[in-house]
RNA sequence: CGGGGCGUAACUCAGUUUGGUAGAGUGCUUGGUUUGGGACCAAGAUGCCGCAGGUUCAAGUCCUGUCGCCCCGACCA
């Protein structure tokens, strides 16, 4: 059971203490460094070459959607941020403020950007006119600054990194078919390029953004029981556009609102797969997102033809694509070993003079700790086979059981409170009569608060789960980050 | 932001009770032997004792403040 030993001892076991276990592995596997100010973090180069990939993939999803890059400043001038009631009452709270220039005083003072809407806005309003110049499909990758009282790496940051897509339609429903479709590009990605499952749907009134008509979001189950907020995808109506007066004049040359959406991921990501997919090894990472995909560990290298064949291995794998590395330090096999489970490579190659006698090598894929012979001839194959099918597979479903496992149907309160005493913190699945105060008794009560109105709806009962009225929805309930 | 715990070498920590020369293991450097799950021997280097004030002949140790980390609550991507 090589898979439920510990190996490394210097990572607290997640069993023993979840939350330490996080910061262990984002500390020894090299993904951040902490700085003098709270909150704010070096994202050193593994973990920012996560970040890159993610980058990468979802860039591409988004201009394949018709979505174009911009770049809008980080100052916000308290006036302009003032604009939209909803918004700045729902951020205000925790913007960080510019008040001098140099060592002169500003009249008004600049808000440093906790999100863009209203830049975004202030925009349209300049350069849309005509039903002609829409839709405006905009994303931008930066980092926004939202001054949180507790803050954990990746989860919670002050700083942290991010892609805003801000859009802007001519009709209502076609902002709402770009709500929809950016928040299955989101739950498509999560699930095949990160292999986490996610829950896709609606969030209730009181959780939605500060200025949304509507908010949807995926939702993932971490392991140990709580969920995290993955992405969103967010609604406005025209409700920005009356704040920010951005008009256009329609076919029948009338002068109407124009309708608006955003969404957006952040880091969180590098934190939603660690607490997905990590064990008590270390990191484990999806191979899509990978740094290094394939680390090759020549064994006893010293000796002749060894390394040769290990470079050689890599450059197949090189030439088909795959992020390869081979480590020729000069530390133990075994310190190797378990340096890049550490780091959650996905797929380990192991070369040594017995293999080449036999012409093979023996591979590793570190989501479930199995090793097996591959004959040399058929390396390349069977590697981009494991990167791109059976790791992303296996990892996908390893993750959805536990999901599983720790999701609950319930029909009364007591059911709720007994199932997680019994099986741990999770998902409940539980009808809701759609009123706020059932929706706050149910958190009060048994401590799992509203996560998500599913779009895939089971009808677990005729009844609210809190106050016994007729129910409108099944509800997603759990503890989150 | 409230309650609790903790900051000493790169890491894990002893030393703080009772003020009196800065410690260990791991890691790091060099040389050698090793190499299929964190190897071994030898020689070395490494400290604003988180930071800033204060008390004292003398502060890692006592006092005040501050910053950071962890846990439990309230808020959030």
């Amino acid at each position: 059971m090589a898979k439920d030993k510990k190996l490394v001892e210097a990572i607290t076991s997640m069993d023993e203490d979840f939350a330490k276990w996080y910061t262990d592995i984002v500390k020894k596997a090299e993904l951040i460094e902490y700085t003098s100010v709270k909150g704010c973090m070096v994202i050193r180069p593994y973990g920012y070459a996560i970040w890159e990939n993610m980058q990468r993939i979802l860039d591409g999803m988004f201009k394949a959607t018709g979505h174009e890059n911009v770049c809008m400043p980080m100052f916000i001038p308290e006036s302009l941020l003032q604009k939209e009631k909803d918004h700045v009452e729902g951020f205000a709270p925790e913007v960080a403020w510019v008040t001098h220039g140099g060592s002169e005083k500003l009249e008004d003072r600049l808000c440093v950007r906790p999100t863009s809407e209203t830049l975004f806005c202030e925009h349209y309003a300049n350069i849309i006119h005509s039903y002609r110049d829409l839709p405006k499909l905009y994303n931008q990758w930066v980092s926004v600054v939202r001054w949180e009282k507790t803050t954990r790496p990746f989860l919670r940051s002050r700083e942290f990194l991010w892609q805003e897509g801000h859009t802007i339609h001519a009709t209502a429903e076609e902002a709402i078919v770009e709500t929809e479709k950016m928040l299955n590009v989101y739950a498509e990605f999560c699930e095949k390029s990160l292999a986490m499952p996610v829950v896709k749907g609606k969030k209730t009134e009181s959780d939605k953004f500060a200025g949304a008509e509507a908010t949807y979001a995926i939702e993932a189950l971490m392991h140990d029981g709580k969920a995290l907020q993955a992405g969103t995808s967010h609604y406005f109506g025209d409700g920005f556009a009356k704040a920010f007066e951005i008009m256009y004049t329609d076919k029948e040359n009338k002068k109407v609102f124009p309708h608006q959406t955003s969404w957006g991921v952040t880091t969180r990501l590098i934190g939603a797969i660690i607490m997905t997919h990590g064990d008590n090894n270390g990191l484990v990472l999806p191979p899509a997102v990978a740094p290094i995909q394939a680390v090759i560990i020549p064994i006893q290298q010293h000796k002749e033809g060894v390394l040769d064949k290990a470079e050689e291995i890599a450059n197949q794998l090189k030439a088909v694509g795959v992020r390869v590395k081979i480590d020729d330090s000069e530390n133990s096999p075994g310190w190797k070993f378990a340096e890049y489970e550490m780091k959650g490579v996905p797929v380990r190659i192991e070369i040594g003079p017995k293999d080449i006698e036999n012409s093979k090598c023996v591979a590793a894929t570190r989501y479930n700790g199995e090793k097996r012979d591959v004959m040399l001839d058929n390396v390349v194959d069977a590697v981009l086979d494991m990167l791109g099918k059976e790791i992303p597979e296996g990892m996908f479903n390893k993750a959805l059981e536990n999901r599983e496992k720790h999701t609950y149907s319930c029909t009364t309160m007591d059911e709720i409170v007994s199932a997680l005493e019994q099986n741990g913190d999770g998902f409940v699945k539980a009808m809701w009569c759609g009123d706020e105060e059932c929706e706050d008794k149910v958190k009060e009560v048994t401590g799992v608060g509203s996560r998500c109105i599913p779009f895939e709806q089971d009808n677990l009962s005729d009844k609210c789960v809190c106050c016994g009225k007729p129910a409108k929805t099944m509800v997603y309930w759990g503890k989150a980050y």
